[in-house]
DNA sequence: AAACATTCCTGCACGC
DNA sequence: TGCGTGCAGGAATGTT
């Protein structure tokens, strides 16, 4: 579900309704996520206030009182919905709402992952940066350092497709699956072409098409695919602007030819066999 | 019933 | 030979 355009979404809706609030209690019903959770999570952030909600790459930042910081990454299938009488996304989940937070306004947030890809961490805000989760990070897509240039270097000399490369943290933080299919088939590349082989001029294109597809989708609450649905339950919009992510066999927006799929680095990848070279 | 929106780890091949 | 790097593959797990 989540990659970068769904948790930006998630992090504004958040903004504006948890921050502000200070966590009164919290439950935790099953601590075995990716990592076991901490015995102690629910003192550790029981009284705490929310000041703020970050975002870096696919990671949610909590930033809460006394310089804790929650880092939250939602896995494959994990949301986390704020909950309130009259604002419900959905009905009580016993086998999958792991972890429970209890507002002082009565209103819940509650972290629901079938899979438990997830992770929830505290960590002290002055170890955050060197932190394992965000230590190797690349740069956001929308930072200025993310462009034509740093891109072709980042692409010289290597044999990795170029999809898989979009995909790689380490060079851009916060592309996933579906993202990286949909950014390719606007730069008119082929998701297997190998990254040594894109032109200058492509990588300037994917370079500007990256920021610009995320920045639509997180307009449009995030895609869903599948079950999304955002921190209200609302599912994402931009599931029906998807030119070519499991589209296999449908025409092509552009010139009609039936989009294919491919399998890339293990992941399933779609493109427009005519537009994209 | 095969596929899956993510990340992390292992092991092999290659080059210096 | 030994080491570092790049890359492929697999695992974690439950749902559709």
């Amino acid at each position: 579900m989540p990659e970068l355009p769904e948790v930006e979404s998630l992090r504004r809706i958040l903004a504006g309704s948890a921050v502000g609030r200070t966590i009164v209690a919290a439950t935790v019903r099953e601590p075995r996520l990716r990592r076991a959770l901490p015995g102690d999570l629910a003192a550790t952030i029981a009284g705490r206030a929310i000041l703020e909600i970050g975002r870096r790459a696919k990671y949610l930042l909590i930033e809460l009182g006394g310089d804790l910081v929650l880092i939250v990454h939602l896995g494959m299938s994990g949301s986390l919905t704020y909950r309130r009488d009259g604002f419900d996304p959905g009905p009580f989940d016993p086998r999958h709402d792991h972890v429970e937070f209890m507002l002082d306004d009565g209103a819940r947030l509650v972290y629901n992952d079938p899979r438990r890809f997830g992770l929830i961490k505290p960590i002290g805000r002055a170890a955050l940066a060197d932190s394992p989760e965000l230590r190797g990070l690349g740069p956001e897509p929308f930072a200025p350092e993310f462009d034509a240039e740093y891109l072709w270097r980042a692409t010289r000399g290597r044999r990795t497709a170029i999809k898989t490369l979009l995909m790689d943290q380490r060079i851009v933080a916060g592309v996933g699956n579906i993202y990286a299919s949909e950014i390719l088939f606007r730069a008119g590349v082929r998701p297997t072409r190998r990254a040594g082989r894109v032109s200058r001029a492509e990588a300037a294109r994917i370079a500007a098409l990256t920021p610009a597809v995320l920045a639509e989708a997180i307009g449009d609450g995030g895609t869903t695919f599948r079950s999304y649905r955002d921190s209200r339950g609302q599912p994402g919009r931009f599931a029906e602007r998807l030119r070519v992510y499991d589209r296999e066999g449908r025409p092509c927006p552009v010139c009609a030819t039936a989009i294919r799929a491919a399998t890339v680095g293990q992941r399933s990848s779609f493109y427009c066999p005519r537009c994209q070279k």
